[in-house]
RNA sequence: GCGCCCUUAGCUCAGUUGGAUAGAGCAACGGUUUUCUAAACCGUGGGUCGGAGGUUCGAAUCCUUCAGGGCGCGCCA
């Protein structure tokens, strides 16, 4: 139940009838016209801005055009005042008994309280991760993998379709070395060779000597004299070996995908072929020679003929490179390949997490997407900023160097999973975060997500004190409430959460619900400390009992604490 | 040089796709526990929304431009 979405409908129907008589134009297009939220001051449950958005089309000043609408919503059997209001708004206060209903609905529908029923349902291919399987996920890649995570959440709880996917890099150079250190290290541990840890171009992490370790007892008959006779088979045991990490450091975090893409199963199954002739039909594709990069040196660089892809045409600021000298393909071409493959599948909109790293690479992969599907906005990329790791109050540098950086098992060891999903929420993708492992450790005040949980706690010891339990299903006879003020207040915040959800998920959000959670909590604690002076304000009376009222209120938060504690994927502990 | 992101209170940040007198937390100071969980609450102070133009009934929000900070630029992935 959307009450913003009821009466934005309703003041249509108003302005359409009014229309029909003749007595106001109206626009062919009236999405303009939106109910909001009043600003606190104001004595007001909903406001619009009907009349100031037709004022124009009407030549007739804003605040007469409100005084006819007004006169037709004043016919609404809900409502107790409505207030023109300077500019043009018109607030409108519902009478007590709007609450009650209110209240009712969301108990008798608290499975579905929040989420917005779209028209349209899509199929959704979120893909995010995606690190190279060369060794364990650190803190670098977390926000990007709780960031997909919870999106996913977000638009499953609006009922659209997600898959989740991660794309494995497994060709390539970067795989190669990967596995030439995997092999080294096998020889370290058979023939006692010294491993070149400072070599180029070598992995020096540890945990490749688990890999290693691994490889052999499981393969006693591989043979390690020759890299080349083995080096094919030798990756694929070695990128199994890190997926099996990788799929551990998410399931820390909580975290599932529906599938592993492989680049190399692209590249055998001629996906990239196929692609990039089906590029070549359309013209997008011909053989021509890019200038060298800037900025950097590039001495080295020869100006050669090559397969370019023309993302030029669709906004990118040059032609992009498809194979490499030795004739293999780029990362940039299998990368099509994939997103052609994507498409194939028939998914409505793709989104792609990215790091901040990879923003310059926006541009010639949604390129690409456009080529081959023909839409322009069918594919999304959401970029999460970095994460700046603070450590006893100073910035944390990682570095490639052993021991110099922190992985995601440390950090769900350290602070736990639920702390660490909620804090990488916390802020907007679009800005830095401060991630202060001393702090978010402490189990402080500070830290927003036990303020948050502390609320359900609350919540759950009034139940427990009368001996019920904050899960029990409520059956009522007759829903017959009265609230006061303080009360409504906290039920008008309430009414805000399918507003919440649907910014979150038609923007890719997800810090919009931590952040309102947090207010919500804030309320609820606030409404608990007047109990001290208030005896009617608090939850159990003298003969330790408690009303109906106060039932179905506590009700209607715990829901919305939960279910959206649900979605950001941490725990409602019923106590503290 | 070019592209993306950011600039809002002393610090860290929200701000409902253009709305009304711009909000939280932290830090500072003062207060609240015989009673449902004090991991909480209440109060006080704190602002030229980086600068300058523009668009309009109306701008922190959109456009242009300038300044500052971060990330990136490849036949790496």
């Amino acid at each position: 139940m959307n009450i913003f979405e009821i009466y934005l409908k309703k003041i249509n129907e108003i302005v359409l009838t009014l229309n029909k008589k003749k007595i106001i134009i109206i626009d062919e297009n009236l999405s303009s016209i939106s109910v909001d939220v009043p600003p606190g001051n104001f004595n007001s449950d909903i406001s619009t801005n009907v009349s100031m958005v037709l004022s124009k089309l009407n030549k007739k000043n804003p605040v007469e055009l409100a005084k006819i609408i007004v006169k037709e919503l004043a016919k609404d059997k809900n409502i107790s005042k409505v207030e023109i209001v300077k500019p043009g708004f018109i607030n409108i206060k519902f009478k007590k008994s709007f609450w009650n209903d209110f209240v009712k609905n969301i108990i008798l529908n608290h499975e579905s309280f929040g989420i917005n029923q779209y028209e349209k349902k899509n199929n959704f291919l979120v893909e995010f991760v995606s690190a190279n399987p060369t060794g364990p996920l650190h803190v670098g890649h977390c926000r990007g993998a709780i960031l997909g995570d919870v999106i996913s959440n977000i638009l499953k709880f609006n009922k659209h379709k997600v898959f989740k996917e991660y794309y494995v890099n497994d060709y390539g150079n970067q795989i190669l070395s990967f596995t030439k250190s995997v092999f080294l290290r096998c020889r370290e541990i058979i023939y006692k060779e010294t491993f070149p840890v400072m070599s180029q171009d070598i992995y020096p992490g540890d945990y490749i000597i688990g890999i290693a370790k691994n490889i052999i007892k499981n393969n006693p008959k591989l043979n390690f004299d020759d890299f080349e006779k083995i080096s094919k088979n030798l990756t694929i045991l070695s990128v199994e070996e890190s997926l099996q990490i990788i799929k551990s450091n998410l399931k820390k975090l909580g975290i599932l995908h529906d599938k592993f893409q492989s680049e190399t199963n692209l590249v055998q199954n001629k996906e990239v072929e196929k692609v990039i002739e089906k590029l070549i039909k359309n013209n997008f594709v011909y053989k021509g020679k890019i200038k060298a990069p800037i900025g950097e040196d590039n001495k080295n660089w020869i100006e050669r003929e090559q397969l370019l892809f023309r993302s030029t045409d669709f906004g990118d600021d040059k032609d992009r490179a498809l194979q490499k000298s030795d004739n293999t393909w780029t990362y940039f071409a299998s990368d099509v390949a994939y997103h052609n493959n994507k498409i194939e599948r028939k998914f409505d909109k793709l989104i792609n997490i990215l790091g901040a790293d990879h923003a310059g690479y926006i541009n010639r992969i949604s390129s690409s997407v456009e080529a081959l599907s023909g839409e322009k906005d069918k594919l999304i990329c959401k970029v999460s900023q970095l994460v700046k790791l603070i450590k006893d109050g100073k910035p944390f540098k990682m570095s490639k160097r052993k021991g110099d950086y922190i992985t995601i098992d440390d950090l769900v060891k350290e602070v736990g999973k639920d702390a660490t999903r909620f804090i990488m929420l916390s802020r907007s993708s679009d800005v830095e975060l401060d991630f202060d492992f001393t702090k978010v450790k402490e189990k402080s005040k500070d830290n927003p997500l036990y303020y948050v949980q502390y609320c359900y706690a609350r919540i759950s010891s009034v139940f427990r004190n009368i001996n019920q339990n904050i899960n029990d299903e409520i059956k009522l006879e007759n829903y017959n409430f009265s609230y006061n003020e303080d009360e409504i207040k906290i039920l008008k915040k309430i009414s805000q959460w399918p507003i919440v959800i649907d910014i979150a998920s038609k923007k890719l959000e997800p810090h919009r619900l931590p952040t309102y959670l947090y207010e919500l909590a804030s309320d609820f604690h606030s409404y608990w400390n007047k109990g001290k002076e208030d005896n009617n304000k608090r939850f159990i009376d003298k003969n330790n009992k408690i009303s109906n009222d106060k039932i179905v209120f506590l009700k209607s938060i715990s829901n919305v604490i939960k279910s959206g504690m649900n979605i950001i994927g941490v725990d409602t502990p019923e106590r503290m």
